[in-house]
RNA sequence: CGGGGCGUGGCGCAGUUUGGUAGCGCAUCUGCUUUGGGAGCAGAGGGUCGCUGGUUCGAAUCCAGUCGCCCCGACCA
């Protein structure tokens, strides 16, 4: 490819309403741009990266039996309504009638048209399992699609559905497609982890999100690099180490005139914090008062607050706490009011001497022993875990981290099947719903994810394995006669080999070539300059790394094809 | 849906307060010079100032309405 025809208009200034790398680099580096909010045009660099992207997941997925179809983006709005998503989906979900009248939605997700493709096929148990996918634009109309491929209302999406007869053979299905997305990410170059989105739940692993690390990312979530444990802060449980406060385990009040805070109070005892208790008095969603405690080093998460105390809960304020005869900064588990239910954090539970407030303005206790000194009506998961941690699998402190959910995995079990109707019949004679498993790979925001972990102050960083091209071969001067020969012949030599290669042919000036092909992020660039051509050199340019090595002419060719097939995934 | 901001050549912006011949930088085109990190000089082309209506002798500028976009929050998962 000749650069001087390539489609990649550059941007020497970063566009205004980029914010995230990935979103500024795409745009400045020519391969996307926006055609209205939240919706994309991918330019020819772009959608060379996305097919390959799109190729590495056909691979993963057909080698992990799962086959390819394709599937309208307009979906019979009935099927819809069969399954009671019509309404449950919300306004991101775009409807419309046809010429007839018909409705019909833009599917934002296909549970509904493959349930509906199979259920008249898939008859019998000697059928199954089946994993079908499709690689289709997806359409959501979200309330605010931001940072440009990362969020967007439509965008590329990767879904496959499994149908199984049992559990145990979902399962299955589940955990080979666990292993292709765990390789796809690897193979896109994304560090990327699996992270557990349901440990709430019975237990087990129902569902994993891909998260790529990056700080941008949308999600928090907290991991162990000791044992490989992941999840959401928010549905991350674990027991956080408490330690007993000041004193010999008797209940002793202590003057601590104005000691308010957490901060000022183990500071006066000349504690961590974590060794005091940090008591938060709120209403729950039925609006009945409530004092919880929690290690004075951790936040109350509101997510699992929602969990025990209801959505609406709210903290009370000042003079709430005053009518409940609570005492801003002195609110303690001992000598509560009546008529408050008292909730601690499950980590407190072996703690027997608690630092806390009093109920008394400007004193405080030391040596509080829950069961002797007060009653919690309940120990519940109250806090958001951090940083440091223990992992709650193999007790390693955990670090935190954000990140971009990439792809997930679920076992749907048998809500669409049925309530769609899709019944198979079994072994033993009876009529069973299929059991599904549904997986996703957000293919557009890979791409995102991946600028986003592959850039520097320069440009973009492709991986070899999702490069447009490989190697921009870059003549400094198109008008010399030694110089041109030379990078036509290297470039030739290269696509022989079978490397993706272009060429930056155009008459501009060494600078501009430079910036414009790290801002690319093309991962290697054979730079043929006078002088080292004059010495029968090109230079060898790493992209990732800037470093540069003269090499000499007859050589390169070959030294680049070995490493850059060696690199793709 | 709440709060804030913005719509002026392809891009980035000034001009709006105080109405009076639409401007700057970049990009584009031509010529000459330059050629290892976004060149210099000279010249040229390109805008119904988001849209609609109103006020006025006269509107990018004032008024009303409307559409679109960006940021923060809430919502959603």
């Amino acid at each position: 490819m000749r650069m001087s025809k390539l489609y990649a208009p550059t941007l020497k200034e970063d566009p205004t309403e980029a914010e995230l790398a990935s979103h500024r680099l795409l745009l400045r580096a020519g391969m996307i741009r926006k055609e209205a909010a939240g919706l994309y045009s991918y330019l020819p660099l772009a959608w060379r990266s996305i097919r390959k992207i799109e190729n590495i997941v056909r691979d993963e997925m057909d080698t992990h039996d799962a086959q390819e179809l394709m599937m309208p983006i307009m979906v019979d709005a009935e099927l819809w309504r069969e399954s009671g998503r019509i309404d449950a989906y919300g306004k991101e979900l775009v409807r419309f009638d046809d010429r007839h009248g018909r409705e019909f939605v833009l599917g934002p997700t296909h549970e509904e048209t493959i349930t509906a493709l199979v259920r008249n096929e898939l008859r019998s148990y000697k059928q199954l399992p089946v994993n079908l996918y499709h690689i289709q634009d997806k359409f959501r109309d979200e309330f605010r699609p931001r940072y440009g491929l990362m969020r967007g209302r439509e965008f590329i999406m990767k879904d496959a559905y499994s149908f199984s007869a049992t559990q145990e053979s979902l399962q299955e299905e589940y955990d080979k497609m666990k292993e292709a997305y765990a390789n796809i990410c690897v193979r896109c170059g994304l560090k990327a982890l699996p992270v557990v989105a349901d440990s709430g739940e019975i237990g087990g692993d129902t569902s994993v999100e891909f998260m790529a690390l990056a700080d941008a990312g949308e999600a928090s979530l907290v991991y162990c690099d000791e044992c490989g444990f992941a999840a959401d802060d928010e549905a991350a449980s674990t027991m956080v180490p408490v330690s007993e406060g000041p004193g010999d385990g008797t209940l002793t009040k202590v003057e601590t005139p104005g000691l308010g805070t957490i901060e000022d109070v183990a500071g006066f005892f000349g504690f961590p914090e974590n060794g005091t208790r940090k008591s938060l008095a709120l209403f729950d969603a039925e609006e009945k008062p409530v004092v919880a405690i929690v290690p004075g080093d951790h936040e109350l998460n509101d997510c699992k607050a929602e969990h025990v105390f209801g959505k609406g809960y709210r903290l009370m304020t000042d003079e709430e706490l005053e009518k409940y005869g609570l005492h801003k900064g002195f609110i303690g588990p001992v000598n509560l009011p009546e008529g408050i239910r008292l909730v601690c954090d499950k980590s407190l539970e072996c703690s027997k001497s608690w630092t806390c407030g009093a109920n008394e303005v400007d004193y405080h206790f030391t040596g509080a022993c829950p069961g002797r000194d007060f009653t919690p009506d309940e120990w519940a998961d109250l806090v958001t875990v951090v940083s440091g941690d223990p992992c709650p699998r193999c007790g390693k402190p955990l670090s935190a981290a954000r990140g971009i959910e990439v792809s997930q995995v679920f076992q749907l079990g048998t809500k669409y099947s049925e309530a769609m109707g899709a019944t198979f019949m079994d072994e033993d004679g009876k009529e069973k719903p299929l059991i599904m498993g549904c997986y996703g790979v957000g293919v557009s925001r890979t791409l995102a994810a991946i600028v986003e972990q592959h850039n520097d102050e320069h440009g973009i960083i492709w991986p070899v394995s999702v490069a447009p091209y490989e190697v921009a071969v870059v003549p400094l001067d198109v008008n010399d006669d030694v110089v041109w020969p030379v990078a036509q012949k290297v470039a030739e030599q290269l696509v022989e080999k079978g490397v993706e290669v272009v060429v930056d042919d155009r008459k501009e000036r060494p600078g501009v070539k430079f910036a414009d092909n790290d801002l690319m992020g093309f991962p290697f660039q054979v730079v043929c300059g006078k002088k080292a051509v004059k010495n029968g050199n090109v230079e060898l340019k790493d992209r990732a790394t800037g470093e540069r090595t003269e090499v000499a002419i007859d050589e390169v060719a070959d030294l680049l094809a070995k490493r850059v097939l060696d690199l793709r995934a």
